[in-house]
DNA sequence: TTTATTCTAGGGTGATCACCATAGAATAAC
DNA sequence: GTTATTCTATGGTGATCACCCTAGAATAAA
């Protein structure tokens, strides 16, 4: 059974885009299909359960693409601290690309969403925890010991934590700064202990 | 020309709590004079700007509420690192008091609205700017040297972060730990050079 | 070519969206 | 008490919201 339409891509990638900027209640399905190009009539067939499920691919989609990142950045870096700021010069080049009006593909449209203790929120949560878990495996074959890699998922907590913040707060102040003192973070609790 | 009318404070009260949890597309007038009793007719009158001009008076009150809480957290302590862990814990508090369901005061709905270059995204700025000089501010009487004031304005530029950063993965996680990462962030920093 | 499946065209549902206009009620200043 | 101002009741606007239905087109499997 092949794949005879992009439509469902093309929809979950323009959703993506909008989701990022404008949040989950704040993009209309017509926006999404008029923008996108897909066909009206075919959006319940792709998505039957309706925008939450569109909302869900967008997480799975959004989630390929930053372990993606992650991966690309360790594999490409010598030490742990070459790898740490690969990844944050990479979003810093993203949100710069995209003019700081974009949020964090996860976070800027799940937080809306995180009272009714729905599908969204428990998979963001996942996806969140994974690209922690991602780092602390990229690092395993440099072979730390399991004291280190256990340090290291603290720290990378906090880094990721600090991307986070300093997403949106790059988004409030259209600047690159706040993103970047997510490489400040690391530094200072690396060389500490 | 005194006020004869509450329903103005009591609709940016409700509209703050329900911005927080649902952002600013998340949520209808309808239900912000549902839930704030206030008379329907007399929304228009508060709010002449509609809709943007409520959010406008909803971040100005957030911003009071922070300042008076980072005000207080700096008056009861004796030390710098006791301080910024005062202001942590009353972010966790009040957070955890609301199940993790209610995001930022400020960033949670600003971000929303951060293409369009309005005056929303500009006020958000300028509030969060307020944050990091007021805790500078509060430790001149300690009268540490210019260099030493310099130094901390970076530091709590990177706490302040890292709390936005926490305050939105404690939503996803419904856990207050991503906030007290903010703690570590602040200890690494300072005992670091 | 026939059959089965996947996909789309097109139209329409009630509900909710932000917003507005007007008249009158409530309270203040005089 | 009269005037001026502030506030609210009421009902409405067109637009957009997510969602649904059916008939048929397009493509695959037989």
């Amino acid at each position: 059974m092949p794949r005879r339409s992009d439509a469902k891509n093309k929809m979950i990638k323009t959703a993506l885009l909008l989701f990022r900027e404008k949040g989950y209640h704040g993009v209309g399905l017509a926006e999404i299909l008029e923008q996108s190009g897909a066909p009206k009539g075919s959006f319940y067939h792709h998505f039957p359960g309706g925008k939450q499920e569109l909302a869900l691919a967008v997480l799975d989609a959004a989630n390929r693409f930053m372990l993606r990142l992650i991966d690309n950045a360790f594999e490409n870096a010598g030490t742990v601290e070459a790898a740490v700021d690969a990844v944050i010069d990479d979003i810093v080049e993203l949100a710069a690309s995209e003019k700081f009006s974009l949020g964090c593909p996860v976070t800027s449209f799940s937080v809306e969403l995180t009272r009714e203790d729905g599908e969204i929120r428990k998979r963001a949560d996942t996806v969140l925890r994974g690209w922690v878990q991602r780092m602390v495996e990229q690092l395993e074959p440099f072979s730390p010991d399991q004291d280190e890699l256990k340090r290291y998922t603290e720290v990378f907590r906090a880094v990721l934590t600090t991307i986070e913040g300093g997403w949106i707060v790059s988004q409030i102040q259209k600047s690159a700064e706040p993103l970047l003192i997510a490489k400040q973070v690391f530094r200072s609790m690396d060389k500490l202990q």
